[in-house]
DNA sequence: ATAGAACTGAGAATCATTATCAAATGAGGG
DNA sequence: CCCTCATTTGATAATGATTCTCAGTTCTAT
């Protein structure tokens, strides 16, 4: 474990939103004023790799790192980049692919929303 | 709906897989030999804000598109890329994010798996 | 026919990510 | 301590998918 991936670890650890790879870099960078952007997406690769954070694909935009490795998934706001973590149970949908002969390896689920402090700034700009 | 637009959809139509827009143009491009790669991206953009078809949002991969616009999710074999139709009842999780005061307006759930054909040929391989 | 709008093809630009590579760092054995 | 060898680094070039730009072409409606 560099002195590099421990500070990346540390950035993701402190974070309080999934973080992508830039803002890490850019975070990483206040502790370690020449760390290369190609040390952090190897680091993170790494990392997932390990098992230690995971990534979450974002369509249309870069990948996010998350330090809860925990089967989970998001909801992505539409007007403000917000990601807030939720659980879908695709219990059933697992089953029915297992019956048809799949093997189910895991998933990415990204709900797109419009979040509840969206939802108020617009009220509110009616008003 | 231009002579571009329609072989583009006439493309889609005829698919049995969901092709990236590399592949439509490859395909596109047996019916107008000088059809442009910009022109494909251009009108698939415009097919899915009409909601005639549909973008497959694959993380790690090009985008895919559909002709399919019924709501419904996608499998994706890891070894052959393989992309196969599923379906998932997100009911609960969509009235829980309600309940939280959230919009929800659509989703992506991508299942990583392996598929039948694959599995049955390791097992051949092993043998 | 003709003006104006919409669309095109070609290629440049963009953005996230990965690859490359010489130099820096680190751990272990003498 | 110093040397060796492997790992990791930072800088930069390369890649791949997609979008943008723009002059030229094709519609459309009068």
């Amino acid at each position: 474990m560099s002195k590099q991936r421990q500070i990346i670890l540390d950035v993701l650890q402190r974070a309080s939103v999934h973080l992508s790879a830039d803002e890490i870099y850019s975070l990483a960078r206040a502790h370690l004023k020449n760390i290369g952007l190609g040390t952090v997406y190897r680091n993170l690769n790494a990392l997932c790799q390990q098992g230690i954070i995971r990534k979450i694909e974002i369509s249309g935009g870069p990948d996010r790192y998350d330090r809860n490795i925990e089967p989970h998934d998001h909801a992505l706001c539409v007007k403000c980049g917000a990601l807030k973590d939720c659980s879908a149970d695709l219990g059933e949908l697992y089953d029915a692919l297992r019956f048809d002969g799949v093997e189910v390896l895991g998933r990415n689920l990204l709900v797109y929303c419009i979040c509840k402090d969206c939802i108020e700034n617009t009220i509110k700009k009616v008003e």
